[in-house]
DNA sequence: AGATAATATCTTCCTTGTCAGATATATTCC
DNA sequence: GGAATATATCTGACAAGGAAGATATTATCT
């Protein structure tokens, strides 16, 4: 059974031939299929309660350890998004109740956003919930397999800079 | 040097040593990448005043074949959104003079989009462009290691029915 | 034919994010 | 010390998509 890219990659060679189209055989395939674990992901942070964003959040002040605290320019650089989006990440999560945030005495201008201890208890419950999800949807391959695609992925995410 | 989700592994390694946290090597690494490389991608779609919605239409019509139509319901379909998100981005290439919308006779509760001569000649020279920019995204890797990352996405959005 | 159900598309409201600029604080240079 | 500049964060306006429901048309069943 062809995949959708088989399918789409067919049309472009017919409509198309003057050029070499092979690489959407990664590239078109490594989007869709992000898009739709995404979707499997999400799954289990709603179960939990947690958007996208809360739990991005969330999960990446508990991997820093006690006290589990970053400023957030810290956090927008280690979630790639804006500082406009951790502001308003900032705030949801500020509003469950599951971060605090705290002027910093070195910086006036720093901001120390903090789990909370519900947040953790939380967070911990989620990422649990989520490491199972992933080894789920890894069960299709073989380790060989898996330390193959890892490596790949690793040696392009390097030289993008990614 | 550690790429950044070595770093967050080995975070989490320290802070729950009681999870196999490994699937996270291919997982939060295709995220990662397919995050860096949609933006990329979306250089050039803007250097020809494309957004990534318009392209996904004005591409999709196109690889059908003359004459390159479809309905909004297929088009939904093929790009994976919803039907609102087709109807705002019909709208906005109509806006353009890229496509046309019509009343199909075999069925009046049917449209049927089409690409207009300027919208062919726009998508023609974007995705020529767009392939481009794909092949020297791909330049990192040798044509044996091409098609092994191809495979193995293969397999696995065949597996999760991507 | 008329009523009911099914289908295709569009509309409205909500969510989340980006971008550009506003604000508050800190640093540097005279 | 004071002006100019730099840095950290937040705000407001806007863009794009999702979800649920509204509308229009067609199909089915009696």
């Amino acid at each position: 059974m062809a995949d959708h890219v088989s399918t789409v990659m067919a049309q472009w060679e017919r409509e198309r031939p003057d050029l070499d189209i092979t690489p959407q055989a990664v590239i078109a395939r490594l989007h869709r299929l992000a898009l739709r674990l995404t979707d499997e992901l999400v799954e289990v942070y709603a179960a939990h309660g947690l958007g996208e964003g809360e739990f991005d959040v969330l999960a990446t002040l508990r991997r820093q350890g006690a006290p589990y605290a970053l400023t957030p320019k810290e956090l927008g650089e280690q979630t790639m998004v804006s500082s406009g989006a951790v502001t308003k990440r900032v705030d949801r999560c500020l509003a469950q109740g599951w971060v605090s945030r705290d002027r910093r005495d070195e910086d006036g201008r720093g901001r120390r956003i903090a789990l909370t201890e519900s947040g953790r208890e939380l967070i911990d419950a989620a990422f649990t919930d989520h490491i199972a999800n992933e080894h789920r949807l890894l069960a299709v391959f073989t380790a060989a397999e898996r330390r193959s695609l890892a490596r790949l992925l690793e040696k392009w995410a390097e030289q993008t800079g990614a």
